[in-house]
DNA sequence: CATTGGCACTCGGCGAACAGGAGTGCCAAG
DNA sequence: CTTGGCACTCCTGTTCGCCGAGTGCCAATG
């Protein structure tokens, strides 16, 4: 059905019209692709290509626009991925190196990524739930009051503060401590929950027992609520270039972005760092049906940290995106696995 | 020159405008008002108006627009704050009484602020400066690094790795944790700099100094590199509902949103939780010179902790807006202060 | 049978012309 | 000072007609 010059056709409609954001008609891509054949020929390609849902015509006399389809046919089989300018590589390692911790390392690759691609960034802090307990600190802060402290090793720290039954004494906060970390140090964060749940049952005394219940729930309640919380933007002002037929859909992607719920399922695919997804209009959740999202994980292959995407129009430049995701993905995985 | 009825005109226009969005003329005024008078004095009113830049025409034929200036005086002398309903006092105060910890405070006032208000809000969080040390606790991560965690009275926790010389002993690190409270529990973060200044000349060894010199150095840096850090937005949606002349407008606004730079200039006068503050078009920082912003502090009156505002159109329900923001400002600072 | 040039057709975009109407400024009278 | 009347401005929406880009179809060609 589409043979290699009708795909050839397919990817220069989607070329052009990236870039120059009109429809694209039969002339205007024999001049500007070296093609070889006539318009009347193009003419009869696209026919086909529309017979088969790739592109579309907005108006009955105007040129044709790619369809979702038509951009995922493009992703998939039609573009390969643009490389980085050697430059640009150089300024990403030592912007990103840089960084002074954790926030700073994600708030400049956020910017970073909007910089590169011109278009709405989005990086996850690295998740809870894939990382491993460094340490566990327990401080007291009033007789009733102690505060948990759980550090990861991707450098992440969690804190949180319990209110007990009754009072402890310094030396059964410090035993505490030391069981904490005795059970949960080194452990992947995901089991670290199990392995903390039989405690209270084994504690000396009444006292330590309501003292370790307290305790084990509120630490339950941090490795499982906060497992995937946070979430950080950039070149949101991006979203303006790119619409000309503005409030109808800008509205909703602006309200989707301010979601984590919705931000979070851009990442639910994205575990693997050597891919980068591409998700195309109708294929994103709701309200951002309009847009499209590359996206991939990020941190060593064998243990991803945690996602990163661009998002924009579907009129998107796939292979410019693709290229910088995965490269920005790649230098910040580096950076924190050794860092 | 501007007589009673002028000002009750103005106020008019002003209302009109706010709810209409459409430029208000002398008849549809006097229609809407029962002001006593006919149309054609409304005329001369509003020349009057117009002569001393209150308000303008868009266009030679159009009803009358107020100015930056226009708004200003109805701010300062022409409204009143609306105060809130019972229902929405109640319905705020159970949910922000709601919240788990600081983060949730923060981020449940700034959704609150932009749903009330149905515009953007922008929340500080707690200042670190204008906060004091609850404790500080010291964890050995490794043989030569060492975590640092500062409490202070407002629920925030900042974190800090600090990469030392040498190793330590586990005997000097609870030395340094008991130095450390000793100098600085208790005492607001601006004094708590100067107080270890000194520290590292005590200590009783060289080793002891090295060490003491490193955790100093990076406590100060804490203190004094995040002191305003963090700041929250919500609502950004809302901007693609008050702008039908768009890209231009919308556009540096988006970015303005996003520097942090910025949107702390927001907070700069806000210091008094008594008093909301209004700026008004060219009185805002650049980028932010078409819209206003409403502002003012929160905690107790004898000690503001951070600052909370509300961005919209020029075009604002200046009255509605007040009265949440003072609203809201008093229950977070109510829960802050006592919680 | 794919390719091509020719050609009629469609339809959106754009400017001109036009009518309607809202709003104004001015003026003279109360 | 207020008011009704009135001429004037100019924005808004509509219609009309034209232009041109782009298409689909067809017959001719290699």
């Amino acid at each position: 059905m589409l043979d290699d010059r009708k795909l050839e056709v397919l990817r220069a409609i989607v070329e052009d019209y990236v870039s120059t954001q009109e429809p694209v008609g039969s002339k205007a891509l024999v001049e500007r692709h070296n093609l070889g054949v006539s318009p009347a020929t193009i003419r009869n390609d696209m026919a086909a290509l529309e017979e088969e849902g790739y592109i579309a015509q907005p108006h009955t006399s105007a040129g044709r626009v790619p369809t979702d389809k038509g951009y995922r046919l493009f992703v998939d089989r039609l573009s390969s991925v643009k490389p980085l300018s050697s430059p640009e590589r150089r300024a990403i390692q030592t912007f990103l190196e840089g960084a002074a911790d954790l926030d700073d390392v994600v708030l400049r690759t956020v910017k970073l990524l909007a910089q590169l691609t011109r278009q709405v960034a989005v990086v996850q802090y690295p998740s809870l739930s894939r990382s491993s307990v460094r340490h566990v600190e327990v401080v007291k802060l009033a007789h009733t009051r102690l505060l948990l402290v759980l550090i990861t090793d991707t450098g992440r720290v969690e804190q949180r503060v319990v209110e007990l039954p009754g009072p402890v004494s310094d030396a059964a906060v410090a035993d505490l401590r030391a069981t904490l970390n005795a059970h949960m140090t080194g452990r992947p964060l995901t089991d670290a929950g199990a392995l903390i749940l039989a405690l209270p049952q084994q504690a000396d005394s009444a006292e330590d027992r309501s003292v370790m219940t307290a305790v084990v729930a509120s630490m339950l309640e941090t490795l499982v609520e906060r497992f995937e919380d946070r979430i950080v933007l950039a070149g949101t002002a991006n979203l303006t270039r790119s619409a000309y037929d503005f409030p109808f859909t800008l509205r909703p992607v602006l309200e989707a972005l301010e979601e984590q719920v919705t931000l979070l399922k851009l990442f639910g695919e994205a575990v693997d760092p050597s891919r980068v997804s591409v998700r195309i209009g109708e294929e994103n959740p709701e309200g951002l049906t309009t847009t499209a999202v590359v996206s991939t994980a990020y941190g060593a292959q064998s243990r991803p940290l945690a996602g990163l995407a661009v998002l924009g129009p579907t009129r998107m430049d796939y292979p410019g995106a693709i290229g910088a995701v995965g490269a920005v993905a790649r230098y910040v995985g580096q950076i924190l696995v050794e860092g």
